[in-house]
DNA sequence: ATAATTACAACGACAGATAAAGTAATTACC
DNA sequence: GGTAATTACTTTATCTGTCGTTGTAATTAT
């Protein structure tokens, strides 16, 4: 196995983006990048997952967006974290430590 | 927080069950306690969830059905874990692994 | 008597993820 | 000069898992 199936990763995606934006305002295509080289390859996230992913942290206010100042190609959108979209990323860490210990106590015993 | 979303636990429904299922043939409302009971409490799977999972995991070849002996009360049906259902869970559990160590590549930092 | 518990099923709705397709600009290369 | 590849984002329709609601049916507790 190289490449997590979406099924294992879905519900994790707001996490990811919020902790990428956590290092720095940045926009779509860039994101996707760093979330590649993050994961070592392993987690390739899809385009249109990504971009829906921006629009439902907007809508919730976690992230806010604004258009790059770049003279150059296509026009970019930034992003950038809310300090609720900050609080919402603390919550969700918390909460993943006790899902990695709920799924953990199911099947850490079927890992040799 | 005390209990999980099922956002968090979306995806791995699969996996419980069958992890509850490797010890040995059981039917709906005694894998619901089972789960609750592993979990602290911190994951009570609710009824449509649990019994949606069974259908699709039955349709899938992981899981078998069977209608219990029981002359009494309301009939149960008893669930068995198939051969493939066994290498499932087996696959699944490697691929625990991966995405624990991927997500945990992003939001580890996070965690005091 | 009736409330609570045990045991399951059917239905519709919702949300996140994805495939497919498209738009638009820039850069690489032959 | 022409074409392909890359950068950057959007729209639409579809699928799947979960959940709220409701209902059935038997047993046990009060």
């Amino acid at each position: 196995m190289e490449e997590l199936s979406s099924d294992v990763m879905r519900g994790y995606n707001d996490v990811i983006v919020l902790s990428v934006l956590a290092d720095g305002d940045s926009y779509g295509y860039e994101i996707s990048r760093c979330i590649n080289e993050r994961s070592g390859g392993r987690y390739p996230i899809k385009e249109t997952t990504l971009y829906s992913t921006f629009s439902r942290l907007e809508r919730s206010g976690f992230i806010s967006a604004y258009v790059g100042s770049e003279t150059f190609g296509k026009q970019r959108t930034y992003y950038t974290m809310t300090d609720t979209g900050r609080r919402y990323l603390a919550g969700k860490c918390e909460e993943w430590q006790l899902a990695k210990d709920v799924i953990g106590s199911f099947i850490d015993r079927f890992i040799q």
